[in-house]
DNA sequence: TCCTAGTGTTCACTAGGAGCGAACATTCAG
DNA sequence: CTGAATGTTCGCTCCTAGTGAACACTAGGA
């Protein structure tokens, strides 16, 4: 990512056109002029703090998001079959690979999860499958030896993940912090930072994950 | 709330003291000035948008909390020793009553954690604090006999809500479906439905729980 | 003891950019 | 053809983001 503060302007002129506000509008209701608005817009001024602060609670968003770039949420793998192999190099986030019946309540038991099986040992199950699209429940298991790509690359994606350790030790990458995590142990972290998992132990590890990606919605 | 601009200074003084960094440590990675640090802190100064990114990214923490005011974050559970007695009924969300350090990347043992105890017999510990503020990832406990509310209404608040049970069995009620969560099982919910956990058993309930409310801001 | 190296703070100053206003080009409705 | 919306550009002004030097304080050496 280059200067986060120039998709300021970009982004806050698609989160304005989305609710449907008029530049002279926003002007006004912010007590600037305009002109100066538009300049934000198109990255030729900047706000102030103050101004940035208002421009946030006038659209009603956290002020994060006018920082979010809006082109890092290109899902690359279409959503065909629940179970199978697949390898882990193509996707990004389970998400992708799952079936898409999602309800108000799930309820699963452990013998009747839908499942994905990398080839490198790797095992996703998901424990729930509510209407949230952006959102990963699953047990994982690494088995002796595996690693989250195979490839030995980092992933990032935009979201975060949490996770839980129900036995064995996994050892995980996040930037340049290397951490073990035991049985007990939990993290989370921000998957935008490049991050990898492996598990270097003798027996496998199991672990609640929680993927949690920023929702974000189609063009 | 007044201007919230005011509160940035001493809001980002606090981060800064938490994190251990000097002020003139943040000046020289920032690339500005120590007495302009100061001043911000001070609020005898403003940043510029892009001074303001650069200072959260440093502290790593998103641009939001920043504004947020520290006195709603008095933090009722001291970050050296995390165990406290609260009641149940004036917080909504844990997020309410834990300590308000998230970073990017958090690990976190099961002998260090962030606990609440309810009087009714319920404890939420603390797997992970990221910057996700309206995320609660916990280690949930229900003594034998022991419910979500002791006086038995439902709840219901926006978000969803994913639990998978380790030992013991929980009873939960979620709109007019009753279901069990034995060891091994695991739901995820739309949390708008009215529901209520009841451990019926006589060995106490441990779960890991996903708390994943919409984001939301302050009044 | 004095001396350094660290901490944070104050104040006068300046350069640059936050923000303005007038004039511009469009579009759409009447 | 007006009139009232829309968003944009270009100078200009003045405010303020950010500087640097000097301040006061504390904690260690020697």
């Amino acid at each position: 990512m280059r200067d986060p503060v120039e998709y300021l302007g970009p982004r806050l002129k698609e989160i304005r056109l989305k609710t449907g506000l008029s530049l002279r509008e926003v002007a006004r209701q912010l007590d600037v002029s305009p002109s100066f608005v538009s300049q934000i817009e198109n990255s030729k001024s900047q706000p102030s703090v103050a101004t940035l602060y208002a421009i946030a609670r006038l659209l009603s968003v956290p002020v994060d998001v006018l920082f979010e770039s809006q082109w890092n949420g290109e899902s690359k793998v279409s959503n065909t079959n629940p179970v199978d192999q697949v390898s882990r190099d193509n996707l990004e986030t389970p998400t992708n690979a799952w079936d898409v019946s999602r309800a108000r309540i799930s309820a699963v038991n452990p013998h009747n999860r839908s499942a994905i099986t990398m080839d490198s040992g790797v095992t996703w199950e998901r424990l729930a499958a509510t209407a949230e699209t952006d959102v990963n429940f699953m047990e994982i298991v690494y088995e002796p030896g595996s690693e989250s790509n195979s490839s030995g690359e980092m992933m990032e994606h935009s979201g975060y993940e949490y996770g839980y350790s129900l036995e064995g030790e996994l050892e995980a990458t996040i930037g340049d912090l290397i951490l073990s995590i035991p049985k007990g142990h939990s993290i989370g972290f921000d998957s935008s930072i490049p991050h990898r998992f492996r598990n270097n132990g003798l027996v496998p590890f199991r672990g609640i994950w929680f993927v949690h990606g920023c929702a974000h919605e189609k063009p």
